[in-house]
DNA sequence: TATTGGATCGCC
DNA sequence: GCGATCCAATAG
């Protein structure tokens, strides 16, 4: 007999996206998003999100209808949306809700994992609490890009599963927006050192 | 076609 | 506090 237990981690069901944003949201802090690239895993826990949805979401890009680049908020949740920003930075979000509705979990920091190495390499820092405090530094230690915008989440090469961890979760106003601030829609991992911003994690 | 400013980050 | 650096969205 030994005490070795393997940690068994279930891909979250289509269904699991498929339900208001608002819903999903906090449902997401302390899953396991499992990025998988030429063979090589890299893994963070969730530890902070925010919720952006349509036309009652001044701060959502989906605010104004349907565009290009947002079309994906639009449709079946259960897929990746990536977008670019400030010409450097790619964001990811989860989408959310059935088809028709829009809706989207921005991943705005992880607590790193498997493949740690990596990530610093990425990230160009030894500093581990700087690794993945944000939806940027998220994004460039996971290796995810405009490439994965559209991903399902049912597939290998990015997908979110849970493994049993059950975490605090906190409540606040969105950062890094203007209109919207209102709305107290970012979900995070109370006390937890990797929410973004220190100050605002209790 | 031109302009504006952004769901960021790191350095000053 | 501010610049980097791209591009989506909007106005003309």
């Amino acid at each position: 007999m030994n005490n070795f237990k393997p940690i068994a981690r279930l891909k979250l069901p289509r269904p699991f996206y498929q339900r208001p944003t608002l819903e999903v949201a906090p449902d997401l802090v302390g899953k396991i998003l499992v990025r998988k690239n030429r063979g090589v895993l890299t893994v963070g826990r969730i530890v902070e999100v925010e919720a952006y949805r349509n036309s009652d979401d001044p701060a959502s890009h989906a605010y104004r209808g349907v565009t290009p680049r947002n079309r994906l908020m639009f449709g079946e949740g259960g897929v990746l949306y990536v977008y670019f920003i400030y010409g450097m930075y790619f964001c990811a979000n989860v989408v959310t809700d059935k088809n028709g509705v829009a809706g989207a979990v921005l991943i705005r920091a992880v607590e790193p994992v498997e493949g740690i190495e990596g990530m610093r390499r990425r990230r160009k820092t030894r500093s581990d609490d700087n690794l993945t405090n944000g939806p940027g530094k998220v994004c460039t230690a996971l290796a995810i890009d405009r490439r994965l915008n559209g991903a399902d989440l049912q597939g290998e090469s990015i997908y979110l599963a849970d493994d049993g961890e059950r975490m605090r979760v906190g409540i606040s106003e969105r950062i890094g927006i203007r209109s919207g601030k209102e709305k107290r829609w970012r979900f995070f991992a109370a006390g937890n050192k990797f929410v973004s911003r220190i100050r605002f994690n209790r």
